[in-house]
DNA sequence: GTCTATAGGTGGATAGAC
DNA sequence: GTCTATCCACCTATAGAC
């Protein structure tokens, strides 16, 4: 078999386990039905994969890659105010667009997975917010905190939609104009 | 063997695989496991429980049952704003506290667990809402979605926590203050 | 590289003796 | 009520033929 179709094997399986993934949650995760989907043995994807597990990492990989394009869609604002709130909604977007990416990005049990804390990630916020500050669109105060008080919102209204607990609020577009009047109110308390 | 013996033995599976419960969280939960650690054989769990999904929805009430307890420990306060921050802090305190029953509760995925968000606790946060509105420490606006976006906020602090996201703050000392300043920049935004 | 076959493990659930 | 024995399903991983 050639090399090239050695190649398609496993772009096949990386985007299967992709798709199971986001379908079964990490714990529901199987090699064998990653392999059984791509048409393979379950001993096949040892020939491309060192496992389950480094099958599972190349999956999240991916996930982080794809929260980071969201992100970066922010920066096409005029404004440093404008770029932050993008931000936010580019963050709830991502949530509510990959829910199980997000839940393994910023849900998962610590010490087995990514620390958005302390990454790049979670810099590009804090510089969203120092720039704000810089323009006397937010009250002066430590930077870092106040990221971390703006991700700490967010992040509650995406994880709590995401684990069908905001239901009451009604169904995504209601969602989305609730999540902006929410973290506008926050703004305000952070206003200067 | 006499009914007292039996009932113990149903209390040591509940305290077990409360245990269990709290150790693995819901997936890696089985029925074999909480039935070795209470040395008895996994066909005797079927004399108490009807199978895995009952035993595990009884580890479920007691979490929330605790959860209860620590809320109401608000109501001890005298005004209706020192009532509402209390009740955040409880629920602070509840998710440091007992971080893998804040996670079943709070954390898991849709459709096989609590509903809290339409759920007597939920109401217990809106009636701390409306008695503040009432007494003018809060802006006029909808009880409802007010405690929705308190709750999102404090949930979003705590759960970023258990997830090892917030370790930049600190040690827990330093996050309850963290978390004080949080929500009070949040009802900063939320006041008349 | 892929296959079949297999080893060895987890788990849920039931039948029937005691 | 509890046990042992059992069945069945699922999984990870490896060995060896092709």
């Amino acid at each position: 078999m050639s090399v090239r179709e050695s190649q398609d094997t496993r772009l096949r399986l990386l985007q299967h386990a992709r798709d199971l993934y986001l379908e079964s949650g990490p714990e529901r995760f199987s090699l064998r039905e990653v392999a059984r989907r791509s048409d393979v043995s379950a001993a096949a994807v040892y020939r491309h994969f060192d496992g389950k597990e480094a099958l599972l990492r190349a999956v999240c990989e991916e996930g982080l890659r794809v929260f980071s394009s969201y992100l970066l869609r922010a920066l096409k604002e005029t404004t440093s105010l404008e770029r932050l709130r993008a931000a936010g909604d580019m963050y709830r977007r991502f949530g509510i667009e990959n829910p199980r990416d997000y839940r393994v990005i910023f849900m998962s049990t610590p010490g087995e997975d990514v620390d958005v804390g302390s990454s790049a990630t979670f810099q590009f916020l804090v510089d969203r917010v120092s720039e704000c500050i810089k323009a006397k669109a937010l009250a002066r105060g430590d930077g870092l905190e106040i990221a971390a008080v703006i991700w700490a919102h967010v992040h509650g209204l995406v994880s709590l939609r995401l684990c069908g607990q905001l239901a009451v609020v009604g169904d995504d577009d209601a969602f989305t104009r609730f999540f902006l009047r929410s973290t506008d109110r926050l703004l305000k308390g952070l206003a200067p």
